[in-house]
DNA sequence: CCTTATTATATGTACTACATAATAATCTAC
DNA sequence: GTAGATTATTATGTAGTACATATAATAAGG
């Protein structure tokens, strides 16, 4: 024959639960259903579908870890709405990631604080910004800054943290709380690298009266400052 | 009693699958081993585990999904590096998620593009910023862009994803080639209601200058700009 | 009519059996 | 004795059955 049909088929041996898991995706995206819909028994889609429930239910099982289905007994299956972070909640961890994954991250987060100035001051609160000074306050008085690397990071992140909530992007603020850790664990590293612990000329302070009296473009620009240390990993 | 050990006890009934895949994650985490070690059979780990083959192969069904680990017959299991996007590959799609959601991802696309100026600046080849030039060259001489919004959005893809793709990120790449069927959702919706569409006072060739000339701060002002129509919407 | 058993149903878990692929071991041919 | 073919072994992949469990629906009882 020599027929090409065949064309370099990739064929990954794709297993069947997950040409199942694809198809149940592609059912659930065509047919635009509602969130609570019912989904069709399992024993009922083993069936349709020519497989084992098995099969079945371990497609089902990543819908599930997606958030896109919930199963009660003897009421059957519904739609959910999927969780955009589901999968990278159970897999941002250093000890499980590679460097080049961890790189990306870490730029990944200095985009985003550049990044979210507009988001911020659409959206800044008064009483959020007590926040902040609070905050930036207790890091001010903590004598243990001057030693530990951990609590100077500690305050960091509750500064950050705010801010990230302070848009009131709720994905965004789960991203960022997924990101740190993998964030930090770089800047342990380099700590242990260089001793010089580089801060950068601007501090929160500063950005918090960027906040107050500034526009988001000064904001851009001194949060661009403010993490200059880490710029220079880049 | 009265004790109240069951302190708000949730209790999800979290199934017997979900709490083994946690377990083994935990145990991918804290054993730290490396990109390719062997894994332990199905059948240890369901009777180490104390459920059975089913339980621990919808588990290992959902690390595969994550690219956590990889199964070959006879061979057996090995760890594998996770995809840091696998979850949201299956998921990121107008018709699965909900109008909250969809927001979230339109404001996180806008925080990317002015924030990641620096990478650019950072990374950016001549040659790449020959091929911005194509495609821009391209779009002004197209007559169809006057009267098609699905092709102004091609070239605003093309434009656009070239520039993530120059900044070395490749999961900032990845990241956006995901939310851009999301974002481009959105902007559909949009020019159904107002028939304006709205161009910034900074188009592509202004961009493409500012890479040449300009500096990263230049670019992240000029983004913004470029922006506009889309930061009305936040 | 309301409350309480009973029953039916769909998911959750366990177990067995066999298919399949890939490696390891064995055997045959020269 | 070694190359090459054949067979055995092993772990994952799939199918099927059985039963446990929770719960909605129904029936029984006052």
């Amino acid at each position: 024959m020599n027929n090409l049909n065949s064309n370099f088929n990739p064929k990954k041996k794709i297993s069947l639960a997950e040409q199942v898991e694809q198809k149940l995706i592609t059912y659930l995206k065509n047919n635009n259903f509602n969130i609570g819909d019912q989904l069709p028994k399992e024993m009922e889609l083993a069936t349709r579908l020519g497989v084992s429930r098995n099969i079945v239910r371990e497609a089902l099982s990543r819908l599930r870890m997606l958030g896109m289905v919930e199963s009660k007994k003897r009421k059957g299956m519904i739609i959910t709405e999927p969780d955009l972070l589901s999968g990278m909640t159970r897999i941002m961890d250093p000890s499980l990631l590679g460097q080049e994954n961890m790189q990306d991250i870490f730029e990944l987060r200095l985009v985003l604080e550049v990044g979210m100035a507009d988001l911020l001051f659409a959206r800044k609160k008064a009483k959020d910004i007590l926040v902040l000074k609070d905050i930036a306050h207790r890091e001010a008085n903590d004598p243990r800054c001057k030693s530990s690397q951990e609590v100077r990071s500690d305050y960091e992140i509750k500064f950050h943290g705010m801010l990230y909530s302070m848009t009131g992007n709720s994905t965004l603020a789960r991203f960022q709380k997924l990101l740190l850790p993998v964030f930090n664990y770089m800047i342990e590293v380099e700590s242990t690298l260089d001793k010089a612990p580089t801060r950068g000329k601007i501090n929160h302070f500063d950005l918090i009266k960027t906040l107050e009296e500034g526009t988001a473009a000064d904001f851009r620009r001194n949060m661009r400052e403010h993490l200059t240390p880490h710029y220079d990993r880049i």
